[in-house]
DNA sequence: TATGTTACTGACCGAACGGTCAGTTAGTAA
DNA sequence: TTACTAACTGACCGTTCGGTCAGTAACATA
């Protein structure tokens, strides 16, 4: 029956450095939130950068981050940009992340760390899938046919991204007091509003 | 002649910290560094957390990060959408970040870390002046009006933001090997295309 | 029951941590 | 010269760090 006391603790591992990050979290932290001894960390992974790699990539490639982009441009596929415009489908992505404050802080510290590096590429698979989606979408002239496919998943994530990572900067640039959860949502509306019809249009 | 060797230790300090960020760097590295002995450090400065505060408070409010921006809306209103896109001037702030590798790698570990918090709030006048121009460019029908003039900024931001923050990651979505410096080139000026494009259109 | 394996603990280690402090140097004003 | 202040250093402090290890508990197989 092993695997029990191994997962808590890759789960306090989780919260702790989603929360301070590598440097900033102990073993002992860990051990304590995972309420067993720290010598069992050791028993089960051979060191701090170890176990460090095992639950970021656990997160990040557990995440399912990008399966909504692939619905969202199945989505494409059947309804058009009209069709998303006026469904909410192009929020999946905003809301993602907006559901999961966790996994948005594990990313913002695996952007900032080299030192102990852990890759985030998106699974081979799925990212074919979806480029050849866009390749098509663009050959039946529903997307601009001018640039990499790859560019459309590229500022889409950035503008969902940055509102998360970079949020008291970012709504600094909005009149409304930050805080609110409206004005997320108002965000990615108007942002969107940009990106749908600047991918549709032009050349 | 004071000041001479505290400016060395905000310097050491400002490297030490993009590199490592605040957990990642020891007062010892940073004295080090700056060729002084440690707590020569504590004379100058109170604590770790105060040099840190300091040394990205400056770098951040000290690097213009934002007047390429409003130089951009300036040759928005003198030349229009079709003016900034035939020039190069809408890949400023692409170009800013490119060539200050320090101060990216800083507002990446400001990103992440929430123990010790830096604001990074733009300059209001700096602010004042952008929106208002943006406003006017609204008024003029050169840009969208449905839109909250900030998410224009936002969404420039972003996109720029994104190459150099989550490079590896990023540059997985693009067909080209991930190094090379043309491929931002390529980049920005796809990711441009959707974006001056879209903020002119729509409604 | 004997045996081997895995899970698990508490005590412990040397190194590095942030921070202090007594004391020295150097410049400056009276 | 004296006296005061700010710049600066090296030795030192208590704590915490990542990591080790001998030993125990639990459980399966034979």
């Amino acid at each position: 029956m092993s695997g029990v006391k191994k997962e808590l603790i890759l789960n306090a591992a989780e919260e702790c450095f989603a929360e301070k990050g590598f440097s900033g979290t102990s073993m002992k932290e860990i051990a304590d939130r995972a309420g067993v001894a720290k010598s069992l960390i050791y028993h089960h992974f051979n060191s701090k950068q170890h176990l460090w790699e095992e639950s970021a990539n656990r997160r990040v490639t557990g995440s399912g981050m990008y399966y909504g982009i692939r619905e969202m441009v199945e989505l494409l596929k059947t309804d058009g940009i009209d069709g998303l415009r006026k469904s909410d489908e192009y929020k999946v992505f905003f809301r993602f992340l907006k559901g999961h404050p966790q996994f948005v802080r594990m990313i913002a510290w695996l952007d900032a760390e080299r030192s102990f590096p852990v890759p985030m590429i998106p699974p081979p698979e799925l990212r074919t899938v979806i480029l050849d989606s866009l390749s098509e979408l663009q050959k039946d002239g529903i997307l601009r046919s001018d640039l990499d496919p790859g560019v459309f998943v590229i500022v889409f994530i950035a503008i969902s991204k940055i509102w998360f990572i970079s949020h008291d900067c970012m709504s600094a640039w909005l009149g409304e007091e930050s805080g609110s959860a409206e004005t997320g949502e108002k965000y990615i509306e108007s942002a969107m509003k940009i990106l749908l019809y600047g991918m549709a249009g032009g050349k």
